[in-house]
DNA sequence: GCTAGTTTCAAACAAGTGTTTGAAAAACGT
DNA sequence: ACGTTTTTCAAACACTTGTTTGAAACTAGC
């Protein structure tokens, strides 16, 4: 008893002080989950990082299920929040002209850098853990994420649609498809930088200069003609 | 023994039946790790998928990350070898002109492709299962595959290099990671898509139609000209 | 100061984990 | 046919998992 007594005294001192039980588990978790994934990381591990009692998790979250879906709640909903407002205002201030494939994707950047940018720790960690949760097979993240991406899906589709006009609407789907997976893919594998280029540590971690170079790769195949039929066998011929 | 006879007479006429022990396990593991991930899949689930005894995974395979290794190496590595020969084909062919981005593409996709398509089953799971694993945090996967792709990352990156000699060598490197990473995020989520377009049932598991779509998209992106510092901010102004 | 409600805590629970063991069975070489 | 190696099997091992429990500590409201 005289060890809690001196931890809890000196808390406060601390950096990271004095959080309510509930915030310092959601920021525990998030590092952890993010770290290890869901399966692989314990409700122990998060309670002893967080330094509160293992049953405060349940108690406070339910699961460790609904702990998870809270860990993405809490940053998610307001970052698809952020993302819908700004396409709203971009489409107002165009008129009833159709936005370019370059304002679009940045109405799905910006809410994303700012995340990376505010939080001085937290918020590129939950776009790494993002990304991740983004390839995770667990069921009950595939339809948590389903339920709450549907919304903005459904938003920027149209948006693409209209500044393709000349693609079919299966086309855009698709390609919205693919903006998606390269934007959640790049948040997500840091390390896997390490595998193809050598950067400068300082780099790899800067979110910032990694949207700006994708931002236009993924604007140039946007905008890139339809492959017509019989361009189609150009590519995947027998060898 | 007479049933082991019999099943080995047998076993020609028979389209899956009455593989080895270790060949079973592989293929069962195969399966539910694309399914279920790494940690989440147990050495029993696996054990009894293949109806072996629970201590043959260790006994053939020494331990469950030795078996997921296995796992991987059985196609991955045929699958790059073959990248890496196509690769040489297409430069031999080309004499010393550079390959255009379509055509490197092709080197990376058709090794896939093929993987997909020869295998009645086993193809399109492990593809899947190669698209998670690339994104799955445990050291010891990612390890393994940095290690598994280094060579063939390497010969690629040179081809693009050439391909696009007006392009920094540190943009070449990043411009391949985005391939990379939407290759394997496309591969990975045939769930996603239900997410962003409905599409007919028979069409979602289609990987080639998957990976025609893909492939000028990202061509499109690959050639795209570099942004120059002024253009830079116009993406990520402050709203 | 006392009561009612909320939060913390140590301990236990039942179930599942990867791995090991030692004996039985099968397969193989000669 | 026999001795040796390889493979299978049921059982157990030591340990971790998420969750629950019931008492203790704390925090208002009056």
């Amino acid at each position: 008893m005289a060890i809690s007594a001196i931890q809890k005294s000196v808390r406060p001192a601390d950096a990271v002080v004095e959080l309510d039980t509930k915030s310092r588990i959601l920021d525990a978790a998030e590092e952890l989950f993010m770290e290890h994934g869901f399966e692989a990381t314990s409700l122990r591990l998060i309670t002893t990082a967080a330094a509160v009692n293992l049953a405060a998790a349940n108690y406070h979250f339910g699961s460790k299920e609904e702990l998870f879906q809270a860990v993405l709640t809490r940053r998610l909903d307001p970052m698809n929040q952020d993302r819908m407002q700004l396409l709203t205002n971009y489409e107002t201030a165009a008129g009833n002209k159709a936005l370019t494939c370059e304002v679009i994707i940045s109405a799905m950047f910006i809410p994303a850098l700012k995340l990376a940018r505010d939080q001085s720790q937290g918020g590129k960690n939950f776009l790494r853990l993002l990304g991740r949760a983004y390839a995770d097979p667990a069921p009950f993240i595939r339809e948590f994420l389903s339920h709450q991406y549907a919304e903005m899906i459904a938003r920027y589709r149209a948006a693409f649609a209209r500044a393709l006009p000349h693609l079919p609407r299966e086309e855009v789907s698709w390609r919205l498809h693919f903006v998606m997976g390269a934007l959640s893919y790049t948040l997500a594998g840091t390390d896997a930088l390490k595998v193809i280029a050598q950067f400068h540590p300082t780099e790899v971690n800067n979110d910032e200069l990694l949207l700006k170079r994708l931002a236009p790769f993924l604007a140039a195949g946007l905008r890139s003609p339809m492959a017509n039929a019989t361009d189609a066998h150009q590519w995947f011929q027998e060898t």
